[in-house]
RNA sequence: UGUCCGAUAGUAUAAAGGUAGUACGACGGUUUUUGGUACCGUUUGUCUUGGUUCGAAUCCAGGUCGGACAACCA
């Protein structure tokens, strides 16, 4: 049961298209990426809708490439697309491809051709620009746009069969030149290109352009709702036009307003380009805004299904704050996560009054959320453990809840300590802490009568594994680099990954690929596709919400 | 000096002529064997100038600001 939201735009053009009989009722959305790039969070917010939209009114929802551009596409994005989409949760009615059309599509131009609506163009790419005009001047025709309905025809065929090269000819739309919106000026309908395409093979060396292959193949798909985002706008007119022309199904296209996210860029020219140039190691680093690299990072599908939801769909330029990304992912591990022990910045704890070479097992439950705790693992204790060198302080400040010489503090699972001494080394550096314990203030039957304020984590240092631990901050300095003058790679963040040495509990060797683990007091972490069983990798999804500011 | 789109707390997003609300954030508190979670509270807003109206965030007009559009990309 979803909770009770006001509608969207989007949404309330689609109950009223329902209550007034359009379509007979039916809601048919698709989304369409070009297979030219990996997906990203800007992707998953139009999933969400289009999909979405579909389970609500109980319609479909088709994945369809617009595969149009043989020289950018490949099938390795075409598998992971699939591969996102259905990993975010949604499967689609049917998966179709803007090439599977380019027969019928060739038909509906010479359809066009022969009401002299298109006319074979044999200017250059420059001449056609300088003839389109400015916005305020109106665009020129040429000699080419008064040719014959026969030479078009002609013309048209003889580019499908080959007999062109590259950017000799092209064909457009005859539609007005003098139109204030650019793309009314006979836009262009087909290029030539003697390329291979990754689904047709050599079969064709003409390719429709975007404006020539979307609205043809949401109207062959029946599409009702065809949601896109606002830089199509002007092209919309356009896409009308060719509706009317060719007297096809009227899909509608409708326009939201992309998804911004703050420290990072959306666009997948930049995204290619940090790939490319090595600045991350790949599309699924999980630096990247990426769904593969979310989910490498630890992200869950529900938590960016989440945050969707809770951004909205408006019409409004938007820069959304990453920090809400970060607490719908806290929100689900919250409650979700198995909880660990981990040291990340180790210094030694050692208790003096507790006998050396003694051990005891200790029990932790594995999610305190959770009735019943989801079981438990066992914690191996000693009298010399590893703690975070930032839980002791030689000089505390006041409202200091953790180890300083006479403050006590509980050991997570274990028993209250109470600091005695330290010890520094050469440099002045704190290496172990001295502690006293008490021995019936035991976790779970605590006769001690003592209350203390805080709670550190440990890890006992016979028992202790290592793990590499990889901390990852924003990837840009500023909040908006797309914003920035001159190259937005001038704005990474040259900290944004920090690969540590951790120690960590036994109990996580057997830490589970894909699972959400809150090493306590940290932060979420997830194990690394690079993890091995003789080399422990995790990824830091997020850290945990820090109330404590040091004064 | 063209056409189009937009403007509500810090960030997003509601209110369809009738109480400006919600979430995230920030701040404060309660609880807590995670300075987490949960719960409670506080905080800040209708771009501007006119008009219509008993009443305007909403309708109208002008202005301001931001964005998109002149790829053989999508």
């Amino acid at each position: 049961m979803t909770e009770e939201r006001a509608l969207n735009f989007i949404e309330e053009i689609v109950e009223n298209d329902l209550q007034t009989g359009k379509n007979n009722g039916r809601v048919h959305t698709r989304f369409p990426p070009e297979p030219n790039g990996y997906l990203h969070i800007g992707h998953a917010k139009s999933i969400c809708l289009n999909f979405g939209l579909a389970q609500r009114y109980n319609g479909k929802t088709n994945l369809r490439f617009d595969d149009t551009n043989p020289v950018t596409e490949d099938t390795e994005y075409v598998e992971s697309i699939k591969e996102d989409v259905r990993w975010l949760g949604f499967e689609w009615a049917n998966e179709l491809y803007a090439s599977d059309y380019f027969d019928v599509l060739y038909a509906f131009a010479l359809n066009l051709v022969k009401q002299g609506l298109a006319y074979v163009d044999d200017s250059t790419p420059e001449e056609i620009a300088a003839q389109k005009g400015t916005p305020t001047e109106p665009g020129t025709p040429n000699q080419y746009r008064s040719r014959s309905i026969e030479e078009n025809v002609q013309l048209f065929e003889e580019m499908k069969a080959g007999k062109y090269p590259d950017g000799a000819k092209v064909l457009r739309a005859k539609v007005d030149l003098a139109s204030p919106n650019m793309h009314l000026r006979d836009p262009l309908m087909y290029r030539i290109r003697h390329a291979h395409h990754h689904r047709t093979g050599d079969k064709w060396c003409i390719y429709p352009m975007y404006d020539f292959a979307h609205g043809q193949s949401d109207a062959i798909e029946e599409i009702t709702h065809s949601i896109c985002t606002l830089e199509f706008i002007p092209h919309r007119p356009l896409y009308e036009w060719f509706i009317d022309k060719l007297e096809i199904f009227p899909s509608r296209q409708y326009e939201f307003a992309r998804l911004n996210l703050t420290y990072t860029v959306m666009s997948k020219r930049k995204l290619l380009q940090l790939v490319n140039e090595g600045h991350v190691e790949d599309w699924d680093d999980p630096r990247m805004p990426t769904i593969s690299g979310l989910r490498r990072r630890g992200y869950t599908p529900a938590s960016i299904r989440e945050f969707c939801e809770r951004i909205g769909v408006a019409k409004r330029e938007n820069l959304i704050d990453v920090g809400l990304l970060e607490f719908c992912i806290r929100e689900d591990l919250n409650k979700t996560a198995w909880r660990r022990m981990v040291v990340l910045d180790p210094i030694k704890l050692i208790i003096t009054n507790y006998p050396e070479g003694q051990t005891e097992t200790l029990h932790g439950e594995n999610n305190p959320e959770v009735e019943g705790g989801e079981g438990g693992r066992d914690i191996p204790f000693s009298n010399e453990l590893y703690i975070e060198r930032e839980d002791f302080m030689e000089v505390p400040p006041k409202k200091f809840f953790r180890l300083g010489v006479g403050l006590m503090v509980r050991l997570k699972h274990a028993y209250i300590v109470k600091c005695e001494s330290f010890v520094k080394d050469a440099d002045g550096n704190v290496t172990e802490v001295h502690c006293t314990y008490i021995p019936e203030s035991k976790s779970g039957n605590d006769t001690s009568g003592i209350n203390v304020k805080g709670t550190i984590h440990w890890v006992s240092v016979p028992g202790a594994k290592t793990a590499e631990v990889r901390l990852y901050d924003r990837l840009f300095k500023s909040e908006n680099p797309a914003a920035e003058e001159g190259d937005f790679k001038d704005d990474l963040n040259p900290n944004s990954l920090q690969i540590i040495n951790a120690f960590v509990e036994p109990d996580l060797a057997e830490a589970l690929p894909g699972k959400g683990y809150q090493f306590i007091r940290k932060g979420y972490f997830t194990l690394d596709k690079l993890s091995t069983d003789e080399k422990l990798v995790f990824n830091r999804t997020v850290t945990l919400k820090d109330g404590w500011v040091k004064k």
